[in-house]
DNA sequence: CAGTGAGCGAGCTTCCGCTTGACTT
């Protein structure tokens, strides 16, 4: 046991501090907060100055008599949480639940974890920074008061275990808008030729420098090409260059393996921490791009043995980000030697991004060269242009390219390599094609780009980025889906050998991939939350409240009076709204039914949205039917609703029973005799012949069939042995118990089955299954 | 597990930021 004890948040980092400090120093961690708020109150004395309640956490009280012991043994503790709010709360808070003295217990800190810093922060100690600590409490404290007073207004006005928050009703507001932007979007449809010429030792294509409105002045204009002559009249030969792009940092990190490796938010944060507790990676949390020089002098190491000294070019870059803290260093590579390292494809790939995006950051600009032509066309006043590209030096390109949110379009208007060309020389025309183009609304949010933009506005932390994310999911404001697009006409116009022909064609246009929608919940609650609490809302609320809690930091403003200069205006507000506003009730009329003449509505019930067709005060009960999933009460139209109240549809009788057709939760299913078979994918429920229906009734009965293996009694309880989806299986009552592979089903005793329930892993318990 | 949509009342829900494991269909 050494003299010295010293805690740091995280378990692996303590493990790489303990091989730096000598053997008088224990180094443990807190993993994380210790001590927080009660969670089943709002355990804040409001009417007391705000003082919080708090208590150790129940997860961590095994761990704080542990440390409690520790620090006992131990001549001197070392603080060594992160270096800032958080950080600072934790060190606070670990004084006060291991009883230390404030004035004795030192306080350390660094960026990094090397050698050099470590040893360095273990000879400049301080003290636990209070003013610092009453910026994080401040922080907490608003933080349970908005989300613990918001959410109850919900559950009297919306509906029960809801939960609003200053991070969450803040990014399900940016999807709703965002889909609102969809819904309202006109696209608008123009034409721009491309000229395409022949020239010696290659060709060129040329776009023409302004947008046509339309079909006919199109083809006027391809008309005035037929016996036009094309000359260049401008050749702009431009140097340019390209930077690389900074380490990455979490929400980066996130953005680039969606992009490039179509990883989820969570997928990337679980494979990143598996990488940094094998060591392989620095902390995947953080908000800095800063390196420590030891990375800097590896990377570049790295470089000039791999490319040559002329690609290496060491640098430091500066965080833009909105708040950010810096308590760590950028997301690298603990060595760099390792090009390649991880356990599974997932990890490598993940590793590999890492690796080339930190040496990219410390390699050379790219050098290149532009060349922008104007070619004069004799009948009109219009010109076509063309770019050309050409990389010089490829520098950083050699290793890595950032990859961008819309590289579709990119890929469109793509920059090529032009062949040589003189000013004044005259281009011989091969063809113009001109199709109809159409404006896009700007994009769906992914996990990533939200993620982005909660970043740009300061909102959330590095830690709370992918947490938030499932929350809004969980609550089902938002979801995450993949959906078809829609067909779309469009005419294409082509000038080849003084003839122009036309032709229509087809696109698919909205097909999104993985892409966050808001639900009829989630629009509902947003606007609730919009009209009675526009402050919380306000996007620049987060930001306003920082430059507060920065001013606590400095020992300039007291955290107490600044809760209640938020608090008490915020309270009013609350209750007034919970006194005056109406219960949300969504009720959008749709028009009439053309054959029943009755009225149809859709509207949010109990249960969810759902239409419904006449009223319910009259003497026929209406019809209901629920809304299809990606269906919105904000957006469906009578022609959709109508279709709903199609479903269920008996289709026929089969052994003197009817046979009805229709969509469950679990999609579209056939019912028969209390008994439900699901509808494959390739029929429809609103198609779906009798014939096909008795055939899949009866495939599911021999599937049935088959599924009893055996049985047994015991104490009164009946055990099966059933065949299910995954193979052969134990079920008794509601329960299931697994039976391990290679033991065969229909060879098992009773004896053999209850030995296999008994040794069945305990759920929600302490421990794994033993052997 | 595939339903429901009148109304009432009991009992429950909820935040953001730090950290890891323990979950299994």
């Amino acid at each position: 046991m050494g003299r010295n004890l010293v805690i740091v948040e995280s378990p692996a980092k303590a493990k790489t501090i303990e091989k730096f400090l000598g053997s008088d120093f224990t180094v443990t961690s807190s993993y994380g907060h210790v001590r927080d708020l009660l969670s089943d109150e709002i355990s804040v004395d409001i009417e007391n100055n705000f003082n919080p309640r708090y208590e150790v956490s129940p997860d961590k009280k095994k761990l704080i008599k542990e440390l409690q012991k520790l620090a006992a043994e131990s001549e001197t503790v070392w603080l060594a949480t992160d270096e800032d709010r958080e950080g600072e709360a934790i060190s606070w808070h670990l004084a006060e639940s291991l009883g230390l003295d404030i004035n004795e217990t030192k306080r350390i800190v660094f960026h990094e974890i090397t050698k050099p810093a470590i040893l360095k922060a273990i000879q400049n100690p301080r003290k636990i920074d209070i003013n610092l600590v009453n910026a994080q409490q401040a922080r907490r404290v608003l933080d349970r008061l908005v989300g613990y007073e918001l959410s109850p207004v919900l559950w009297k006005k919306v509906r029960p275990s809801l939960s609003a928050g200053r991070v969450q009703s803040v990014a399900v507001k940016l999807i709703v808008e965002r889909e609102r932007e969809i819904m309202a979007f006109e696209a608008e449809s123009s034409f721009k030729p491309r000229g395409h010429f022949k020239v010696s030792g290659g060709k060129v294509i040329a776009e023409l420098n302004t947008k046509l409105g339309d079909k006919n002045e199109t083809r006027d204009f391809l008309n005035s090409c037929i016996n036009a002559g094309f000359k260049i009249s401008d050749i702009q030969v431009k140097p340019a260059k390209k930077s690389p792009a900074p380490p990455f940092t979490t929400s980066t990190l996130q953005q680039e393996a969606s992009r490039k490796l179509g990883y989820s938010v969570s997928k990337t944060m679980m494979l990143a921490q598996k990488l940094y507790e094998a060591g392989h990676i620095t902390y995947m949390r953080t908000d800095s791009v800063n390196l420590s020089q030891l990375a800097i002098d590896a990377a570049q190491n790295e470089i000039t043995s791999q490319f040559g000294a002329n690609y290496s070019n060491p640098r430091q870059y500066t965080t833009k980000a909105q708040g950010a803290q810096e308590a760590h260093e950028a997301i690298r590579p603990t060595y760099f030697q390792n090009h390649s390292i991880g356990e599974g494809r997932d990890e490598s790939r993940l590793y590999e991004l890492i690796w080339k995006r930190t040496v990219a950051s410390q390699m050379a600009d790219a050098k290149l060269e532009n060349t922008n032509i104007k070619i004069d066309i004799s009948t009109s006043k219009h010109q076509f242009v063309a770019t050309g590209q050409q990389i010089k030096f490829d520098g950083f390109l050699k290793l890595y390219i950032e990859s961008n949110d819309d590289d579709e379009e990119n890929a469109e208007s793509g920059e090529m390599l032009l062949p040589n060309l003189t000013l004044g020389q005259e281009l011989q025309l091969d063809f113009v094609e001109s199709r109809e183009r159409f404006t896009r609304p700007a994009p769906r949010y992914t996990e990533a780009s939200l993620v982005r933009k909660l970043e740009e506005l300061g909102i959330g932390r590095p830690s709370t980025y992918a947490p938030t994310i499932s929350t809004i999911q969980k609550r089902s404001y938002v979801t995450k889906e993949t959906r078809p697009g829609t067909d779309r006409k469009y005419v294409l116009l082509v000038l080849k050998g003084g003839n122009i022909t036309e032709k229509e064609s087809t696109e698919v246009f909205g097909a999104e991939k993985n892409k966050l929608f808001p639900s009829d919940v989630g629009m509902l609650v947003n606007d609730f939350l919009d009209e009675n609490f526009s402050g919380v809302m306000d996007y620049h609320f987060t930001a306003k409240v920082e430059e507060e809690f920065d001013h606590i930091a400095e020992g300039k403003l007291d955290w107490q009076n600044m809760l209640s200069g938020f608090y008490k205006p915020f309270h009013e507000n609350v209750e007034q709204t919970t006194k005056e506003a109406k219960r949300v009730n969504q009720n959008r009329d749709l028009g009439i039914d053309p054959k029943t003449q009755l009225p149809v509505s859709a509207r949010f019930g109990k249960y969810g949205p759902y239409v419904q067709l006449g009223e319910s005060d009259t003497e026929e009960k209406p019809k209901y039917a629920k809304l299809r999933p990606g269906q919105l009460i904000e957006s469906i139209t009578l022609d959709e609703a109508l279709e709903l109240f199609k479903l269920p549809r008996t289709i026929g009788e089969f052994e003197g029973k009817p046979v009805l057709a229709d969509v469950g939760r679990f999609g579209p299913y056939v019912k028969h005799n209390n008994k439900f078979v699901s509808i494959p994918k390739d029929e429809d429920p609103y198609e779906i012949e009798l014939s096909k229906a008795i055939e899949l009734i009866e495939a599911k009965r021999v599937a049935e069939a088959n599924k009893f293996i055996k049985e047994f009694e015991h104490e009164g309880k009946k055990i099966e042995i059933l065949n299910g989806r995954w193979g052969p299986y134990i079920k008794r009552g509601k329960e299931n118990f697994k039976i391990p592979k290679g033991t065969k089903a229909e060879e098992l005793d009773l004896e053999q089955t209850l030995e296999l329930i008994n040794n069945a892993p305990a759920k929600a318990k302490k421990g794994r299954a033993r052997k």
